[in-house]
DNA sequence: AAAGCCGATCAATCATAGAG
DNA sequence: ACTCTATGATTGATCGGCTT
């Protein structure tokens, strides 16, 4: 038989199953949230931002305006909130893909399925 | 500030542990492709047909596996060994049937 | 060449179910 | 009943690819 086509084994070329394959080497550069030439605002840490409930209101609630935002609306809302203007735009981008996900997967299915205690 | 956490409270609530048997078939899956543990789109819903989830659950089940595999290789060492040795063969041998199958049908 | 979007994934965390 | 670990879900942010 003829081996896979896979094997980045770069040490320990032992140890007969669970090898190290380089999917388990993958790294993400860490969030790079906020400018380096924007002193004095935001987080300049790599730390995964915590938005508060009063900005995740105030998106929710332009989001069921405009599911898209144009670049003027993104300034607005970015300063009245005090995130980046990427910020914004990426909770946008997550926001859609949360929506899609739930409709497609809406597909109700809990009306009386299971025990209801 | 505690407050803030009853954000929540929702769905990530009320959370049940997927059936031994889902468990079972996903591990296999992982661990028999333990080279490239990424599931179609395609095997996903196959997944979720035989383990009676949705797809995003076995998406999720895929990304906290892969995260946690790699996170303590160590951990998982028995638990891959077993399914390894289990379904390795097996998969093989379900592909070889598939395509032959594949083959001699014409619908 | 640059910026936005999509789809998938990552990575850290939350809250709960289960083991001891 | 409680402490600690295993596990499903959520989400801000990244990666690669494609479009504008």
């Amino acid at each position: 038989l003829s081996e896979d086509k896979e094997a980045p084994c770069p040490s320990e070329p032992n140890t007969p199953t669970a090898r190290t394959f380089d999917w388990m080497k993958v790294k993400r550069n860490p969030p790079k949230t906020a400018k380096v030439s924007e002193p004095g605002l935001g987080s300049p840490s790599g730390l995964r931002t915590n938005f508060t409930t009063r900005q995740l209101t105030e998106l929710e609630k332009e989001f069921h305006f405009n599911k898209y935002l144009s670049r003027a609306r993104r300034v607005e809302i970015a300063a009245t909130l005090e995130l980046n203007e990427t910020q914004v735009k990426i909770w946008f981008q997550n926001r859609r893909m949360k929506q899609k996900k739930r409709e497609r997967e809406g597909g109700r299915v809990p009306p009386t399925p299971p025990g209801c205690p | 500030v505690m407050i803030l956490r009853s954000r929540f409270l929702d769905a990530r609530r009320k959370r049940r542990n997927f059936s031994k048997q889902a468990t079972e078939i996903l591990n296999e899956y992982f661990y028999s492709h333990l080279s490239n543990p990424y599931p179609s789109e395609e095997a996903k819903e196959e997944l979720a047909k035989k383990c009676s989830i949705t797809v995003s659950q076995v998406s999720n089940w895929f990304g906290n596996k892969r995260i946690r595999y790699k996170k303590n290789i160590g951990k998982f060492q028995e638990e891959a060994n077993l399914y390894a040795a289990k379904t390795a063969v097996t998969a093989a041998h379900a592909v070889a049937a598939a395509v032959q199958n594949n083959q001699t049908n014409s619908p």
